[in-house]
DNA sequence: TCGCCGTGTTAG
DNA sequence: CATCGCTAACACGGCGA
């Protein structure tokens, strides 16, 4: 068996991002806190996965019988909190509750913990009890769960009940009547809606938010005191103190070099460009090379290979110590500086020892290793030791070669090691591994290890067993033994998310727990290509071949660091220069494309003006918009001019942008065979006619709209802030930006309606919004007034004139004959009355929600709709506890008490619909099943009593075989026998049992050397627990509690 | 049903 | 002083033709 080696990191973007949502990041300040001193310890040094934590909180804590406050609650955790959702989650599950890191609509969650929420929030948890994290604290000092409407964080106001939130008032009428003195519930609290970020709620969570950010925040160079300027000022104002240092300005966005030297020095940067170069490179190399797909052997069977993965360890720190032998020994790592909030590109094989990863922040890897030695990043010499690497695997011959990254490649050698006897290929193979190390340490002076193995998966895995400067072949043998004792995010393209989705809501954890599960179902969980891909994985199968690479498909640039903006010119400014390097880029692949998206991160609503990380982004929430242009492009100044459109159309306040990225889709070749441009810019010297009359079509449209809907929308002007002049005051009126580059000639094109409307925004200096439009210079820009209209779709007033000038003007100079009829926009947002203040997700999506943000774990997680929330409520109505359903908001109580209704009518019928499986082995509804030839449950627990008494005796922990039988039987009895409680009984009365032994044991010397027998013990407990939730599962039954 | 859009996830 | 949190591919759900 070979080493294990800990699972890959998470993804360190997310950590990063999420620096205070994460249960799991590179700081585990969460940890540090903790008020149950074992706690934190006991997890850093067992290195428990975290995603299994619930199980090992329970067991941890099994003794201290601590009453089940949270019994029946299901809670999640929104934002910053105090104590952190680290804290939440272990007192929940603690005092018997469930703790749920998903608001994906699957998972019914009772009560949201949050200290303050947005408006948008508000509206979209309007369905849920949303309460303050004192809730959680105060209940367990009661020692009983308090009611949650004392703790809520929505407090009841006359505005809200504008706003929809009728279950909200419902269940305060409930509990009011239920409560003894309801005049008692909490100080009025200032209308959240009005004012997002209320100064109490802001204290609150920067209260929290320090134990991270104080660091940095003390040194940053702010002329005004933090607190103040975070309090008082607009994200504009705090950037313009921010940037006032000329050496900080210097660092960001509006230093006109900035691409340059950020680019220059970004790892991830260098990363990506380094493979999709070499992905080129190779692409041309194996069709120029070698004809020698034919050299496989004749013999060899079709669906047979064999495959190398070969690469760099640690390769940055390698590089790193090549040059400085006396660090050899020492824990080192590569970063920007040794600092804190700095990030561990790569480190060694000595600073893993301690805990270090790549990815990790220098703060956290510190913690852990204090004497790291942090060296500089050298990034010719990756790409020159790259080289050599290469060059020699390109010398082998081998069928195939594909570059996965710089320090990693994938070969397929089958014509070079097959053999139909299973030695020689290993023994060739390995021959080959080594051969092919001791070639690039000889050019190198750096490590490669090879992973072996009879496909792409195999050999990846088998890299990990390789490390360091080894080589490893996983045998078709030992295959199956040896996934299954891997992490499920061990598996290329499981990461964080669908990991912890897997263990959160079917309790798998190890890639052996998978092959348990029908395809079907696994389906179900993560989606269906995953879940197929999981199956697979799972029993080590993998089709994909080496060297598939499929072609370009989209060409991007993007920057989330060291931007930060005072104004919108510089947003143009910097979407100019952004536009101008995803132009070279273009043109350097000789492609145009038709689709340019956008991307923003804007900051998310809770996060602090200053993130943790020097310039960072901090935690954001992503937004984009796309367009699709008439001609194929890759012209700067289009897509520049795009850009900045679709920039406005996100109505994102210029302070609160954190990044931007512009990206290439639908691309053609720049000189296809047919010539397509050229031709047509030869053919076509302006703008025909029938363009025109597409522009006149886009008007009608527009007035169409203008009469269309006539509701006044009075939320607008709460959220246009302020500087609306006394001569919009009295009318509604909308603002857009037109370039005035717009040439006369083509300003002569437009219908005249639309000439009148663009030179009399030109003499027009409103500004409704400073936010969204500050320092408007006039010669820049043109606001541009639509009169007296109230409730027009925001996206056909934002769009249509910049529109109209952008694709004549387009017309004009390329001479493009197709003009796209623009048509009818399709509606990517719903026509919702937030849209003027916010980039709109949909109203009722819960995804739009804080944790909604860079590499959040979870999916898709819209709101239940009508359908899905039947369907919901169906596999959770039957566990909900009597007190919470009383709790419940109204209509959600209903719908539970339907759903239990239909399904004690229906069960039987419906499960047999359900699962075409049993119905085939399982002729009646309700079929008594044995078990040794026993069904009864005494009977049973007999069995397993004399089972565990053999086996303790024997110092033999269970038998696979039986337990695999046991599982089996337990699994049936769930789904045919439909005895949940038999199946569940027998569970804990096996636990019960074994933690008896456990017990004796301490007071048995005897006893002392079973110790390795119980534990197998409990692995199979927890094995069983794992196989009765799954099958309680299917039959819409979640989280069974075995305790 | 298909394709598009916006969003999420992953790897290095 | 800090710090350099990129990029391409795929997947998925919702929506409209
Ligand atoms: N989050 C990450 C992951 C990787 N890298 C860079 C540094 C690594 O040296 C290089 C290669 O990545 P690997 O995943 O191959 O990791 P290492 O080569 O460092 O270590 P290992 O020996 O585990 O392959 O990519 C990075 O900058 N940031």
């Amino acid at each position: 068996m070979p080493p294990r080696h800990p699972p890959p990191l998470a993804n360190p973007k997310f950590a990063a991002a999420l620096a205070n949502h994460t249960f799991d990041n590179e700081d585990g300040a969460e940890y540090a806190g903790s008020e149950f001193g074992g706690f934190g310890e006991y997890f850093r040094n067992k290195k428990i996965k975290l995603q299994n934590l619930d199980a090992h909180i329970r067991e941890f804590d099994s003794g201290s019988e601590r009453p089940p406050i949270f019994k029946g609650c299901i809670v999640h955790v929104n934002g910053y909190t105090k104590p952190s959702i680290g804290e939440i989650h272990k007192l929940v599950v603690i005092y018997g509750g469930v703790f749920s890191q998903y608001m994906d609509g699957k998972t019914a969650v009772t009560h949201i913990i949050a200290s303050s929420l947005t408006p948008k929030k508000m509206v979209e948890f309007s369905r849920y009890r949303i309460v303050k994290p004192e809730w959680i604290t105060k209940s367990i000092e009661a020692g009983k769960l308090l009611p949650w409407h004392d703790f809520r964080v929505i407090q009841p106001t006359e505005s809200q009940t504008l706003l929809t939130i009728a279950p909200v008032v419902n269940q305060q009428e409930n509990e009011h009547t239920k409560r003894s003195n309801p005049s008692s519930v909490v100080s009025p609290v200032k209308s959240p809606l009005a004012k997002p970020h209320t100064p109490a709620t802001d204290s609150a969570s920067r209260t929290q938010q320090n134990t991270f950010d104080t660091p940095a925040r003390k040194s940053s160079p702010l002329i005004m005191p933090p607190k103040l300027s975070e309090k008082f000022s607009s994200p504009e104002e705090h950037n313009a103190v921010l940037l006032a240092n000329p050496n900080t300005r210097n660092s960001t966005v509006l230093n006109p070099e900035f691409l340059k030297t950020y680019y220059g020095q970004s790892r991830l940067h260098h990363l990506s460009t380094w493979k999709a170069n070499l992905k080129l490179k190779f692409q041309s190399q194996i069709s120029s090379s070698s004809p020698s797909a034919s050299k496989r052997p004749l013999d060899c069977p079709a669906d047979t290979r064999v495959i190398f993965h070969v690469d760099f360890d640690c390769f940055f720190a390698s590089i790193a110590v090549r040059s400085r032998p006396q660090y050899a020994d020492e824990p080192v790592c590569v970063g920007h500086g040794g600092n804190q909030n700095s990030e561990v590109a790569s480190c060694n094989y000595v600073a893993r020892e301690f805990g270090v990863r790549n990815g990790m922040w220098m703060r956290r890897a510190k913690e852990l290793c204090p004497d790291l030695i942090s060296l500089p990043y050298e990034f010719d010499a990756y790409e020159e030791a790259s080289s050599h690497m290469f060059n020699v695997l390109i010398g082998l011959g081998a069928d195939k070669i594909e570059a996965v990254s710089i320090d990693e490649a994938l070969l397929d050698v089958t014509s070079l090691c097959w053999s139909p006897n299973d030695d020689d290929i290993q023994t060739k193979s390995l021959g080959l591994a080594k051969s092919i190390r001791n070639r690039v340490f000889e050019l190198t002076q750096c490590h490669v290890s090879v992973g072996i193995g009879g496909n792409i998966l195999q050999s990846k895995l088998a890299t990990k067993w390789a490390k360091p400067a080894g080589q490893y072949r996983v045998r078709p043998n030992e295959i199956a033994q040896l996934m299954k004792g891997l992490q499920v995010e061990d598996l290329p393209g499981i990461g964080y998310s669908i990991g912890a989705q897997l263990n959160e809501r079917f309790h798998i954890d190890k890639v052996g727990d998978i092959l348990t599960v029908p395809k079907s179902k696994l389906q179900s969980i993560v989606g269906g290509k995953t879940g197929d891909k999981l199956y697979s994985y799972a029993r080590g199968e993998d089709f994909r071949e080496v060297g598939e690479i499929a072609i370009r498909k989209s060409v991007s640039a993007e920057v989330n660091w060291g931007v930060r903006f005072e104004a919108k010119e510089q947003v143009d400014t910097f979407l100019g220069s952004l536009a101008g390097e995803l132009s070279n880029r273009l043109t350097n692949l000789a492609v145009i494309g038709t689709n340019l998206t956008l991307k923003v991160y804007k900051r998310a609503e809770n996060a602090p003006l200053e993130p943790t990380k020097y310039l960072g982004c901090g935690e954001c929430d992503a937004f984009s918009r796309s367009y699709t242009t008439a001609s194929p492009t890759s012209d700067p100044r289009d897509i520049s001019r795009i850009a900045i459109s679709l920039l406005c159309k996100l109505q994102i306040p210029v302070g609160d942008i954190r990044g931007l990225g512009l990206q290439m889709t639908k691309l053609v070749s720049a000189h296809g065979e047919d010539g397509k441009q050229v031709t047509l810019f030869q053919a076509n010297g302006g703008p025909k006619k029938r363009d025109i009359e597409v522009v006149k079509g886009k008007l009608e449209n527009l007035e169409a709209e203008y009469s269309k809907d006539n509701d006044p929308v009075s939320e607008i002007k709460s959220t246009m802030q302020q500087t609306i002049t006394s001569k919009l005051a009295t009318k509604q009126a909308t603002q857009y930006f037109v370039p005035t580059q717009v040439s006369e000639e083509v300003l002569r094109e437009l219908p005249e309606v639309i000439q009148k409307k663009i030179s009399e925004s030109r003499h027009s200096k409103c500004s409704l919004d400073h936010n969204f439009m500050p320092k408007l210079k006039e010669d820049s820009q043109v606001t541009f007034e639509i009169p007296s209209q109230s409730s027009i779709d925001p996206d056909v007033l934002s769009e249509l004139p910049v529109e109209i000038v952008k694709e004549l003007e387009e017309q004009y100079r390329e001479g493009t004959v197709t003009f796209r009829s623009p048509g009818k926009r399709r509606g990517i947002q719903e026509p919702n009355k937030w849209k003027f203040s916010r980039p709109t997700k949909k109203a009722n999506s819960s995804k739009s929600w804080s944790l909604n943000t860079i590499g959040r774990p979870g999916t898709d997680s819209k709101l239940p709709s009508h359908e899905k929330s039947n369907l919901d409520s169906r596999t959770w109505a039957l566990n909900v506890d009597e007190d919470i359903l009383r709790e419940l908001p109204e209509d959600i109580r209903n719908e539970i008490l339907e759903e239990r209704k239909r399904h004690l009518l229906n069960s039987p019928a419906e499960k047999q619909n359900e699962e075409s499986e049993a119905s085939t082995t399982i002729q009646l509804q309700h079929p008594i099943l044995t078990f040794q030839g026993k069904n009864q449950i005494d009977d049973l627990r007999d069995i397993l009593q004399t089972w565990l008494s053999a086996s303790v005796a024997e110092m033999q922990g269970p038998h696979m075989d039986d337990v695999h039988l046991l599982e089996k039987y337990l699994s049936r009895v769930v789904t045919e026998e439909k005895n949940l409680n038999k199946a569940v009984e027998l569970v804990k009365w096996m636990n019960f049992q074994v933690e008896n032994v456990l017990r004796e044991r301490e007071l048995d010397d005897n006893l002392e050397r079973s110790e390795e027998v119980l534990f197998e013990w409990l692995d199979t407990i927890d094995g069983l627990q794992k196989a009765v939730s799954i099958e309680a599962e299917t039959r819409g039954l979640y989280n069974i509690q075995f305790r």
